[in-house]
DNA sequence: CCAAAATCCGAGTAGAATACTCTGACTTTA
DNA sequence: TAAAGTCAGAGTATTCTACTCGGATTTTGG
């Protein structure tokens, strides 16, 4: 798999999630019109987060979501994972798929190495991280 | 875009060349024989690899295939890139496409920065490091 | 010189994946 | 109790991937 709209779209979610971490939920509504996601879908990208994990529910009136953790401990790798499966770069990792194309293949150990570092550097990279980032461009940009 | 196997099939190939590089050209035949990928799209990949430069091409009998430089030249990301395109690990971040959702969207730069990470560690991977690691591989596997 | 061996070139296509939608249920609270 | 919200599963249009096909062109061995 490869990192999809899925997952940029849940990690802008996630994003005012953190500004509002204060255990106000934020309704689908609010969320999609902030980001001009359409809102059927980000609703499919909440459940999944939810199911894994990242993000809890309130029902009703006033309901909506929050992070289930604080910021600095969820993962780019996490919200990824969840949302567009294991990080494969390259079809032949994916671990649903057996290639057994070649014995001996002259590319699969490359492909591991590359995919590993990428999975650590997401892993490395927090919510904080993404929204700090904003912060530090957006002074950046009005100066 | 991302990788797909239409750069796992040109690294192959190009592995091939690499061990050969002696000006004894090898032909899609041969390549498409030792890998196991199909004849005719083999050779639309090796079309492509010499319209960027990376191989060059003998007609008739007797022709083929050989690297235009020399391995330690070659890095993954020139690959990559001539198969694949310009490595755009999420789809707002294709050069194509011009990602104008939000004003001062909150998830552009991190991608900006994973994504040239990645691009820099593609750029820094030769033909001759995968080779020389299929071999190390292939000790540890015998011995 | 000519047939075979190779690349070149452009169009076309089946199947899978992405990026969504639709419908209807259930839950909570003002 | 109705409105505001999530939950759940199926369905779908478009795009992308991973190929194929047909024929032209180039080179060389015999």
């Amino acid at each position: 798999m490869r990192v999809t709209r899925k997952s940029d779209y849940g990690l802008r979610a996630l994003c005012t999630l953190a500004r509002q971490y204060n255990g106000e939920p934020v309704s689908i509504g609010q969320l999609s019109a902030e980001h001009k996601i359409p809102e059927p879908f980000l609703e499919k990208i909440m459940q999944e987060l939810r199911e894994h994990g990242l993000v809890e529910a309130t029902h009703g009136r006033g309901g909506g979501y929050v992070l289930s953790k604080r910021p600095s401990q969820i993962s780019l790798r996490e919200i990824v994972q969840a949302l567009d499966g294991p990080i494969a770069l390259v079809t032949c990792l994916d671990p649903n798929l057996k290639c057994s194309i070649e014995t001996n293949c002259p590319t699969s150990s490359i492909w591991e190495i590359i995919n590993q570092k990428l999975d650590e550097y997401l892993n490395s990279l927090t919510l904080s991280d993404v929204i700090n980032m904003q912060q530090s461009e957006r002074v950046k940009v009005s100066s």
